[in-house]
RNA sequence: GGGCGAAUAGCUCAGCUGGUAGAGCACCUCCCUUACAAGGAGGGGGUCACAGGUUCGAGCCCUGUUUCGCCCA
């Protein structure tokens, strides 16, 4: 037996140390089981530089839940850990460290740095994990595989020179979005745009007779004329007919370039004339392909200005280029203006550095022939999306796809499979060759690159598995079943594990994509550094425990709404749990000795015996089970939430406990039951609080997490039970609000009467009047209807056909006026509002005559409701 | 510029196939009633963003507009 349970609800006190009893006891791993159906997720790798935030509590709370509910499902439930060694990331990371020592990771060169790297995470790459568990989250830790493994590099390798095999992986010179500050390519999903103010600048290009004004040019990048090999306009701009065909003269390293005409040019922006410059823009540098100009480039990989630009320009920053350049054409009387102009502005998603678009040799991943089953894999249903409404969102990207740049500068990560020989022929292998196939040669250089980072989390979901190895696992749970992850990465990384998963494994990775909201501040802003309103998940946990801060921020999702986080939430979150505690221990295991001391389950009696309440809170579980099972099927974390919330405080704790403090003998054991499920239905939303007090009520099994999940079964529903309940809280409430007049003592109230009540319900009164009795808390109640005189003064209400009365002291009645008052004025209003709609014909012709009935039936009640208000009042 | 989402009580959000609106928090009043003051009871508060339309009837369906957010170019 479990020590007894504390008074007050502490998470500390429970927290680390269920976990620790989970994690010994092996309860998250699991060994590949034929006999139960799989249900697998692959955890999105976090980065070894991470740190827990919100959105983790977003994304990978509902992967644990999930886990959770299906191994209490029953089936080989598993979810499988991993880092990544986010190449770029830890390279920032590790270069403010190496900044801090005054040194540039040059100074240490590639070997030294891989070491750090390797370091770095060996130190700090579990700090993500401990807060993982601090949250909960409950993955095979047995299985937690990292990118660089020696496996996962394998499988690595084995993709690219199978690619590279079949077509598609190629080496080629291409226009690449470079980062200065990394140093590095970035892949077109990398690479973030964003709005800033700029200008935009109108140049003048002079025609090369001195009386020609030529054209002008806009352009938000003046730097880069010194490149510009042509101007182009569109085929049927009437304004520059008599130009095309015809050389400007570039206005910066002064020279002819051709006006050339191509429709891509928008006659809209700017003059409707457009420089040229092909080695600094994609759009640019298509055009230049379709003419067959050239690409001269002039800035570097530091983003400098190099090559044909006028000589105090070389050696600039791009920048301060710009500045110059401005300085340079006003000078020369060829600035003709700047106006305010938004510019879409592209940066590195890891640094921010605004990425430079330059011409470089890089390997690049043939990616149409890829989409194209990926894109099938959707429209057939392959794979889903939740919110289904993701699926254009992917279905689109893939329908205009672009080669994918892989190769990065980077010194930390997968190093290309390529060799060079003296020769530079290329050899694509594992291992470097005897000798060059091409030459003989037997000198080998490895191609220095390394690979994006998310080459290698493409393939995730099978080298996670182990795959090439045909594993055990990779046998068994490829494909899994549920991938969740932040919508930013579905084009960076679900879809590309969608192509990979289909071309390598023959299937799509995973069956259900659930994408994950965002969490937002109380304002509805994103979270971000810059910003400063980020919240720590860790600090919640450490103010409100696991338990809440999960119930808080999964509790909003609901169906992948974004999500405006307040600690409000929280606080909310950790009364309830408070609530349960209080429930379980401070009432159920207090109140029945049988619950503190049995063992297995007290065992239900026969339901003849149950009384009415029991019925009740037997339904309403039943009700709770199959909201919650079915929230589960969909997703929607909030409604799971919401629906054991309102459960088990306003019809566990506000009612039945209540009634069950008359201990009647049935009470322990359909607490027993209620709780025991209700705690089944919440553990894997709050793992901990439903284990603790799990083990303290009779269960069968040792775990809660191993318990079974209830299933709901519409046999056990009682509507008669339902809708009597429902009847006697009425009662309930109505004599409740009006003991709530102000001032009325409450001891003063004598006994609750009822008259014109129909005899049905002055049965049910009668045979479960103990219920009324002691939710209403009064000493009696009893009907007036076998000729009781009426109370002299008593306060009154309506309830449907009859009126509740409570007899009170004279003194009391001057409320009793308003309230009277105000009843008929709100009976009135709405009398107004049915009169009208029952007038009219087109209602009565039309309407389904149910409803018709329904608004006939109301309008009565209400007359009779305004009669006998306004008689009382007159009485007063 | 294209796509998607949101707009309902002071705040955060529910509201399934159309039948005149709900919860939690906050606020006000009352109550330390023997599980819980991290509690209990009651109460006030909403022309459901705007304008049209369909319908006997619209928060819900259609069209347009505005504002905010996200993604893509």
């Amino acid at each position: 037996m479990p020590a007894p349970l504390a008074d007050k609800y502490d998470p500390k006190l429970i927290e680390a140390s269920w976990y620790a009893t989970w994690e010994a006891e092996g309860t998250f791993h699991t060994e590949p089981d034929a006999s139960k159906p799989p249900f697998v997720i692959v955890m999105p790798p976090p980065n070894i530089t991470g740190r827990a935030h919100m959105g983790h509590g977003s994304t990978y709370a509902p992967m644990d839940i999930l886990t959770r509910l299906h191994r209490m499902r029953g089936y080989n439930a598993v979810w499988l850990p991993g880092q990544d060694h986010a190449a770029i990331a830890t390279q920032n990371v590790l270069e403010k460290e190496l900044a801090k020592e005054g040194l540039t990771r040059h100074d240490l060169g590639p070997e030294k740095f891989r070491e750090r790297s390797w370091q770095w995470r060996e130190e700090y790459g579990d700090i993500i994990y401990r807060q993982f568990r601090g949250l909960g989250f409950g993955p095979d830790w047995q299985r937690d595989r990292f990118t660089l493994d020696e496996g996962l590099s394998r499988a690595v390798s084995k993709v690219f020179i199978d690619l590279y095999n079949e077509g598609l992986i190629y080496r080629g010179l291409r226009l690449v979005n470079w980062c200065p500050h990394c140093e590095s390519t970035l892949s077109d999903s990398e690479v973030e745009h964003e709005d800033v103010d700029g200008q935009l600048f109108f140049v003048r290009y002079r025609g090369e007779d001195e009386e020609d004004e030529g054209i002008v040019v806009a352009t938000t990048r003046p730097e880069t004329i010194f490149a510009d090999v042509a101007v182009a306009v569109h085929p049927d701009d009437a304004r520059y007919r008599t130009v095309a065909g015809k050389n400007v003269v570039r206005p910066l390293s002064p020279g002819p370039i051709p006006v050339i005409t191509d429709s891509a040019v928008e006659p809209s922006f700017g003059t409707g004339a457009l420089k040229i410059t092909p080695a600094h823009d994609q759009t640019d540098y298509d055009i230049g392909e379709r003419h067959g100009l050239a690409k001269p480039s002039v800035i570097g990989l530091d983003a400098k200005m190099n090559g044909d630009v006028e000589p105090d320009f070389l050696g600039l920053d791009r920048f301060a280029a710009r500045e110059r350049a401005l300085e340079r054409l006003r000078e020369r009387g060829l600035l003709v203006r700047a106006d305010p102009y938004r510019i879409s502005q592209a940066t590195c998603y890891r640094c921010d550095t605004v990425v430079e678009p330059l011409l470089s040799l890089q390997w690049f991943v043939r990616m149409k022939q890829l989409a194209e089953p990926a894109l099938e894999a959707s429209r057939n249903g392959e794979v889903a999306f939740a919110p289904e409404r993701y699926r254009r969102t992917y279905e689109d990207w893939l329908l205009r796809i672009r080669d994918w740049c892989i190769s990065r500068q980077i010194w930390w990560g997968h190093r290309l499979p390529v060799w060079y020989c003296a020769n530079d022929h290329v050899t694509v292998a594992a291992q470097a060759p005897a000798a060059c196939t091409t030459c003989g040669d037997t000198q080998f250089v490895q191609d220095p690159d390394t690979l994006d980072t998310w080459f290698s989390s493409a393939l995730w979901p099978f080298s996670i598995l182990g795959w090439p190895e045909q594993t055990p696992e990779l046998k068994r749970w490829y494909p899994t079943q549920v991938l969740a992850t932040a919508r930013e990465i579905i084009f960076l990384w679900v879809a590309r594990m969608v192509m990979m998963g289909l071309h390598f494994m023959g299937k799509v990775p995973f069956a259900t994509v659930i994408v994950t909201p965002l969490i937002l501040d109380e304002q509805g802003r994103k979270m971000s550094k810059s910003l400063g309103n980020s919240l720590d998940p860790m600090e919640l946990v450490a103010e409100y425990g696991a338990d809440a801060t999960r119930f808080a921020i999964v509790g909003q999702m609901h169906e992948g709404q974004d999500v405006r986080f307040s600690v409000a939430r929280c606080e909310d979150a950790r009364r309830f749990c408070n609530k349960l505690w209080q429930a379980v221990g401070g009432f159920a295991l207090r109140t029945f000795p049988e619950l503190a001391q049995a063992r297995e389950p007290l065992e239900l009696p026969a339901p003849s015996r149950w009384t009415l309440a029991d019925r009740w809170i037997m339904d309403a579980l039943e009700q709770t089970i199959a909201a919650v099972d079915q929230a589960a099927d969909r997703f929607d974390f909030s409604a799971w939430s919401q629906s054991l919330y309102s459960f088990v405080w306003n019809q566990v704790c506000d009612v039945y406990i209540e009634i069950a403090k008359d201990k009647a003998p049935t009470r322990a054991p359909i607490l027993n039951r209620v709780l025991g499920v209700s705690l089944a239905l919440l553990h894997p939303v709050m793992p901990f609080v439903s284990e603790e007090l799990w083990q303290h009520l009779p269960h069968s099994g040792e775990r809660i997490g191993n318990s079974r999940w209830p299933t709901p079964d519409e046999g056990r529903q009682d509507p008669q039970a339902r809708a009597d309940m429902a009847r006697l809280m009425e009662l309930v409430r109505t004599v409740l609000a009006l003991r709530a007049i102000p001032k009325l003592p409450y001891r003063e109230l004598r006994d609750v009467a009822l008259s014109g009540a129909d005899s049905a319900f002055v049965d049910l009164v009668r045979r479960e009047q103990q219920i009324v009795l002691t939710l209403a808390r009064a000493p009696a109640v009893r009907d007036l209807s076998n000729g009781d005189p009426r109370p002299a003064h008593a306060l009154s209400r309506r309830m449907g056909q009859m009126e509740v009365l409570l007899p009170v002291d004279e003194k009391f009645l001057e409320r009793e006026r308003a309230a009277l008052q105000k009843e008929i004025e709100r009976a009135n209003t709405e009398t107004v509002v049915l009169e009208r709609k029952l007038a009219s014909h087109g209602f009565l012709e039309k309407a389904p005559p149910a409803v018709v009935e329904k608004e006939k039936a109301r309008l009565q009640e209400l007359r009779a409701h305004i009669a006998m208000s306004s008689q009382r009042l007159s009485s007063l």
